[in-house]
DNA sequence: TCCAATGCAAGAGCAGTGCTCTCGAATTTT
DNA sequence: AAAATTCGAGAGCACTGCTCTTGCATTGGA
C-alpha cells in the first residue's frame, strides 16, 4: 500500500497480463478467425505456458466473450463518432452515416464482425454482460427516428393488422414515445442492415455487385425511407 | 461388366459408403454444429477407422463442401415447392411464400443454414461447384419480379444517380429483360431477407420480437413492395 | 517482523483432433 | 494368370482445450 491506485503490484500485473492476452488474442483473431484462435498459441506468443492462461480466462469461451464485448464496443463507438460528426444534418443523412460506419467497421474488422453477427459459437450463448455494448448502434438508430418524430417529420409506416399488437408491445418495451409502426419498421430495418453488411463481407455479393459503396448507400437510404425518415 | 448399372461391386460400394458418410456427417452437423463435426467421430460411428474416410473425402473441408451443396439444394427445393404451391397467386403472395419457405427451412435446419449463410469457414472459399445450387432461391425471386414486369404490374423502383451505371451492369449480367432499378432493389432485398432470417435464427431478436411469424411476414411484404411488387 | 494464506507460473498428463504414411488384402484391369 | 488399382487398418505426428499437482512469490494479518 505504497502510493497510488489498485492495491499492490500484483493487481497491476494482473490487469496488464489480462490486457496483453486480449491484445494477442485479438491479433490472432484478426489474422486467422475465431475458429483458429488457440489458447496455446496465445500463451506461446506471450512466452507463458498454456496452463497459466487459465488463471485469467477460465476457458476459451470466456476469452471469446471478452473479445465479443470489446468488438461490440469498438463498433458502437465508431458508429457514435460517425453520428456525432453529422449531428446537425437531416435524419436520412444521419441514418446513412451510422449505416456506413457499421459497414466500414465490418470491413476493417471482418473476423470480429463475424464473431458478433455471424454464426454463434456452438453451445455458447452470449451472457447478459454483452447487452449494453451490443445495444449501442440500435440506440443510435432509435435516436434518429425519435428526433424525426419530435420534429414532426416522420412519416409513420403503415402496419398490417396482424402485427398491431406485437408492434404496440415492442414500442412499449423500448421506445414508448414512438409510434408502433415506426418501431416495427425500425427493428426490421436494423436486421436488414446487417443482412446487407454480412452478405458483402461473407462474399455473397462476389461476382454480383461491383460498386459496393454506391450500392450500399442506395440500399440503406431506401431503408431509411422505409422507417419513415425523409 | 455383367448386367446393370455402374461397373462392379466396388463402384457401388463406393457410392453407398460415400452416402453413408454424408448421412452421418449431416446427423452430427444437425446435432452439434459445423465446428464440432469431427471426421474421427463420423468414422467411429460408421465402424471404420478414421484414415479410411480420407479415401472418400480428401479433407474435412471437402466433406463440408459436399454438405454445403446439399444444404443449398435442400433449401432451394423447399423454396421451389412452396412457390409452386402458390403459382397462380399475385406476385406479393408468391414473394412472401418463398421468403417464408426460406425462413421455415432455416428454422428446421439451423446448423445447415449457418453453414451456408453464416460465418464462412476460415481459409475456405466456396468452390464454383456450389453456384448452381446456391442460385436457386435467387432465381425464384427474379422470376417473380420478371412475371410482374411482363404483366406490366411492376412499379419500377427509383434509382439514385450514382447507382445507375452499376445497376445497368447488374441487370445486363443476370436479368437483361428487367429494368435496372428493379434488379438493384432485388439484390438488396435478397440480402435483407437473409438479414431477417439470420437475426432471428442467431438469437438477435431474443427479448425483442415475440410474434415472429407476423413480424416476418410484415417485413418481407414490405420488402416485396420495395422491389415494386403490388 | 514473521507466518500463514493466497496467487500464480510451470510441467506433466489426458482425451481428443486433422492428416499422413505404410502395409497387406481385395478387386479390377490387362 | 499377372499386373495394376483401390481400399481398410494401424501407427504416428503435431496440434488442440483443459486439469491437476508442485513449488515459488507476493500478500495481508498477528
Amino acid at each position: 500500500m505504497s502510493s497510488n491506485a489498485a492495491q499492490g503490484a500484483r493487481a497491476r500485473a494482473r490487469i496488464e497480463v489480462t490486457a496483453a492476452i486480449k491484445e494477442e488474442a485479438r491479433r490472432q483473431l484478426a489474422a486467422e478467425g475465431a475458429a483458429k484462435l488457440s489458447l496455446r498459441a496465445v500463451a506461446r506468443e506471450l512466452g507463458m505456458v498454456s496452463s497459466a492462461l487459465y488463471r485469467y480466462f477460465p476457458s476459451r469461451d470466456d476469452l471469446l466473450t471478452a473479445l465479443i464485448i470489446d468488438a461490440y464496443d469498438s463498433l458502437g463507438e465508431r458508429a457514435e463518432v460517425a453520428h456525432a460528426a453529422v449531428a446537425g444534418a437531416d435524419p436520412v443523412r444521419r441514418w446513412v452515416a451510422v449505416c456506413e460506419a457499421v459497414r466500414g467497421w465490418a470491413q476493417a474488422h471482418p473476423h470480429e464482425y463475424a464473431l458478433i453477427y455471424g454464426t454463434p459459437v456452438p453451445g455458447y450463448s452470449a451472457p447478459q454482460t454483452t447487452v449494453p455494448a451490443a445495444s449501442r448502434v440500435g440506440l443510435l438508430l432509435i435516436g434518429i427516428v425519435r428526433d424525426a418524430h419530435r420534429l414532426q417529420v416522420l412519416e409513420v409506416p403503415l402496419l398490417s393488422d396482424e402485427l398491431v399488437p406485437e408492434a404496440v408491445r415492442m414500442a412499449g418495451d423500448f421506445a414508448p414515445d414512438l409510434p408502433p409502426g415506426a418501431v416495427a419498421a425500425l427493428v426490421a430495418a436494423w436486421a436488414q442492415l446487417y443482412g446487407l453488411v454480412g452478405f458483402e463481407l461473407f462474399g455473397q455479393f462476389n461476382r454480383m455487385v461491383e460498386e459496393r459503396e454506391p450500392f450500399f448507400r442506395h440500399a440503406v437510404t431506401r431503408l431509411a425511407y422505409g422507417v419513415g425518415l425523409r
